[in-house]
DNA sequence: ATAATGTATTAAGAGTATTAGTACAATTAT
DNA sequence: ATAATTGTACTAATACTCTTAATACATTAT
């Protein structure tokens, strides 16, 4: 399995984050399905040349997030969708999140039309990947 | 003027960061326009009864980002959204954050069609008030 | 049994963030 | 001109977060 995480010291985002990030969206890309092993934390840890824990730090988060189920002694798991709880917190957080991005984006002189082609376009370099595995 | 301005504490967020994107939020709806006098320093953060430093340090988040200028005796004024520079940079990373949200959305459950549909309403309540003010 | 896996705990160090206090500079109002 | 108002600069102190490290433990796979 190739690596594709990568982090990057000077983002400004801790390295837990990172690792937890980039692999929340494999698996929004469908890069990632359910039932996939995740690495070791000592291997992974290995191979990003960071400390076990801090890879251990990401999976929690991810387990937290209902992404992935952790069996010790196993092996941390991508948890089925229909299994993952979407909390009305969870949406309420999503939208303050839009809001944040829309004001950006209209601040910076984009106008409606602009945002909304935009967010299409990102949303689906997402999905066309999920069509594409199922051609694989 | 009213005061629209509210800091939590539990939120996480700096309290110089909350004004900002406050303020940042009110500018993006129109209910600051161009020209707009932005309270002073020492009289929001009496209001608000934080350290007056913590207002200039958002004000200066804001004059960064474009959004204000700032004459020293004179005070801080909303500028004219012709005026805002709108850096390539600038786009990378708002389209960066839509890609964590979409991310978010996903891997909640959602459909390509929901997040479409909860962005479009989001950004309508933006640009609604914008007509509402024509109407004042 | 042995190896491999995730978890928990404690500690230390480094760096960053946040706020506060104070003094300074520039503009406006009188 | 003088005083008041405004934003700016600098320093300091405190608190928090991040990361790594070193272990030890519990569960599962072989």
């Amino acid at each position: 399995m190739a690596l594709w995480i990568q982090i990057s010291s000077g983002s400004g985002e801790p390295i837990y984050v990172q690792v937890a990030e980039q692999i929340s969206e494999a698996i929004a890309k469908s890069e990632l399905a359910s039932g996939d092993k995740l690495p070791a934390v000592r291997k992974l840890a290995a191979e990003l040349v960071i400390n076990p824990n801090t890879v251990a730090r990401a999976y929690t988060r991810l387990e937290h997030a209902g992404l992935v189920t952790t069996k010790t002694g196993s092996g941390t798991y991508v948890s089925d969708p229909k299994l993952r709880t979407s909390d009305a917190a969870d949406i309420n957080i999503l939208t303050e999140r839009m809001d944040t991005i829309i004001t950006r984006g209209l601040n910076l002189g984009l106008r409606q039309q602009d945002l909304t082609t935009m967010f299409k376009d990102r949303l689906a370099k997402f999905v066309k990947k999920q069509t594409e595995r199922k051609n694989d």
